[in-house]
DNA sequence: GCCAACGTTGGC
DNA sequence: GCCAACGTTGGC
């Protein structure tokens, strides 16, 4: 089992949104990004967990913990013409595009906050995807050291 | 294949 | 709103 970070705009999609779906289980679709789509293509698997982290905010940080319960399968956003998401040169014969579904497993009483996050970069934390310089992906690993490390946070 | 221009991300 | 960092596009 892995462990992962995926990262979403709480104005958007955050986890008040995720809470109140029944089951609280959505697709996580609408990933544009190389990179990210092949992590949810060939990577991310049923039964891996995730945070889910809230960007683009007033207070960046980890929100909850959400469970992997569809693993990698084409995204039907990116053939919605209606969908923002849509992207007209992907071919459903060849999907571009990949989304996995996720169910809301944990909410934390409280962020774990960026900045939070940060104070720990050169120690317990050194390595983590998220702290990178410029690091934009969307989608990406955590290690069972940082997972670990990350929930005796809460 | 190079690389400048452009668009997006995301913290602040 | 600013702007650094990065990914994508497209002319050559």
């Amino acid at each position: 089992m892995a462990y992962w970070l995926l990262k979403t705009e709480p104005a958007t999609f955050g986890i008040d949104h995720l809470a109140k779906l029944p089951r609280r289980t959505s697709p996580w679709d609408g990933v544009r990004n190389y990179q990210a789509r092949n992590f949810l293509r060939d990577a991310v698997q049923r039964g891996d967990a995730a945070f889910l982290y809230h960007s683009s905010c007033a207070v960046p940080g980890i929100a909850a913990i959400v469970t992997v319960v569809r693993a990698g399968y084409p995204d039907p956003s990116a053939f919605n013409r209606k969908n923002k998401h849509f992207d007209a040169d992907s071919d459903p014969a060849a999907p571009r595009w990949f989304a996995v579904d996720v169910q809301l497993k944990q909410r934390f009483r409280r962020i774990i906050t960026l900045e939070e996050l940060r104070a720990h970069a050169d120690e317990k934390l050194r390595g983590l995807t998220l702290l990178r310089r410029g690091n934009r992906l969307s989608v990406m690993p955590v290690d069972d050291a940082h997972w670990k490390f990350i929930l005796s946070l809460e």
